[in-house]
DNA sequence: TTTAACTTTCAATAATTACTGAACGTTTAG
DNA sequence: CTAAACGTTCAGTAATTATTGAAAGTTAAA
């Protein structure tokens, strides 16, 4: 395993985004370098080169495996296993963008809607309710609109941004359209 | 400074939110007592209700100021800084949205594009350009789309919610509309 | 059943990140 | 000018997180 520069390059910046995109730096690196890879790689392979230690790519595969975002492989005859990514870049990309919803939202999602249950008993806590009723609001928005968006193919996404339209002229569109209810029979036609 | 149980425990859990949230536990604590109070704060009731150093939360300022998520306020004739959350809770999360952004997409979509005028020279390298190419589309459609969506009032986004209609069903409208373009003159009259 | 080829686990340790508190800086009132 | 009341900085240390490597676990061929 001797990395070309370029490919060395992306996989070091993919180690040094690695905890921003919600893992370690060496987690980080293992998924540039499986994504770059047309071909499955072996853990020694992948020890070999990252420069890291054999019990630290089973630790990070593991992990990986619980973000869902490889699969293994199996050569007949081979017992080693053989690692790729678990889909298409966008796969991946939806299948970190849901863990990270459900790591940073939905936990206060439901302390938000055990605490809007109980009663205030103090102005203090009149307005604490608010606030947190507010936050509520906003996560379980954000919630629904995340879980719209991820329905969509790329394709959709990206013929829609293509024809350089914004979405809230999309949704003028639509109020006007649900305020005309025989146009809407026509559109439907 | 004495919280009561119901607000300490919504405190306590923004620490624990925090990491996960793009800064660390006693900042997320900070957000979540500033958020919680319906009056700004000083540094020292600060540090006395989440029971760390003076130093501390002058570091903690200062980082949340850096990510636009507080404003100072002033009494006249006291020396005090007092301290707010910088808007709505609707305006916070696009500003962590903002933030988060330009730290977790804007620095690979440059590497990328660099990368990407760059010729491959062998076989491994066409699949790594590829390969690139598709995580640059993809993190450009996020970025438009995260723009697009951020432009929203909440209201918008609620009422649109509200609605019930999915995503794709205004897409495949908007479709419609632009196939047939007699329609889309009514629409707009 | 033994052995070889692999994977996993985990205690020890290294690396990183966060926090404290004392020293210093600044402003204003007396 | 001095002292009091505040904010900032940063070296040292504490806490947390990541990594190694040796030991143990697993599987299958001989």
């Amino acid at each position: 395993m001797n990395l070309s520069p370029k490919i060395e390059n992306f996989v070091l910046h993919c180690g040094e985004m690695g905890s921003r995109w919600g893992f370690n730096r060496t987690i980080g690196q293992m998924v540039g370098l499986l994504v770059i890879n047309e071909h499955p790689l072996t853990a020694n392979q992948i020890a070999e080169a990252l420069k890291i230690s054999r019990g630290n790519v089973s630790m990070g595969i593991k992990e990986l495996q619980s973000w869902q975002l490889v699969k293994v492989h199996h050569v007949p005859g081979d017992r080693k296993e053989y690692y790729a990514p678990n889909g298409t870049i966008w796969d991946l990309a939806n299948k970190v963008f849901e863990e990270r919803r459900k790591r940073e939202i939905d936990p206060t999602l439901t302390l938000l809607r055990d605490q809007i249950l109980d009663s205030a008993n103090s102005p203090e806590e009149k307005y604490a309710q608010e606030q947190m009723q507010s936050i509520h609001d906003l996560l379980e928005t954000v919630t629904k609109w995340s879980a719209e968006l991820q329905r969509l193919t790329p394709e959709q996404l990206q013929s829609l941004m293509k024809l350089g339209s914004s979405v809230s002229k999309v949704i003028d569109l639509k109020d006007k359209l649900l305020k005309k209810s025989q146009i809407t029979e026509v559109c439907h036609a």
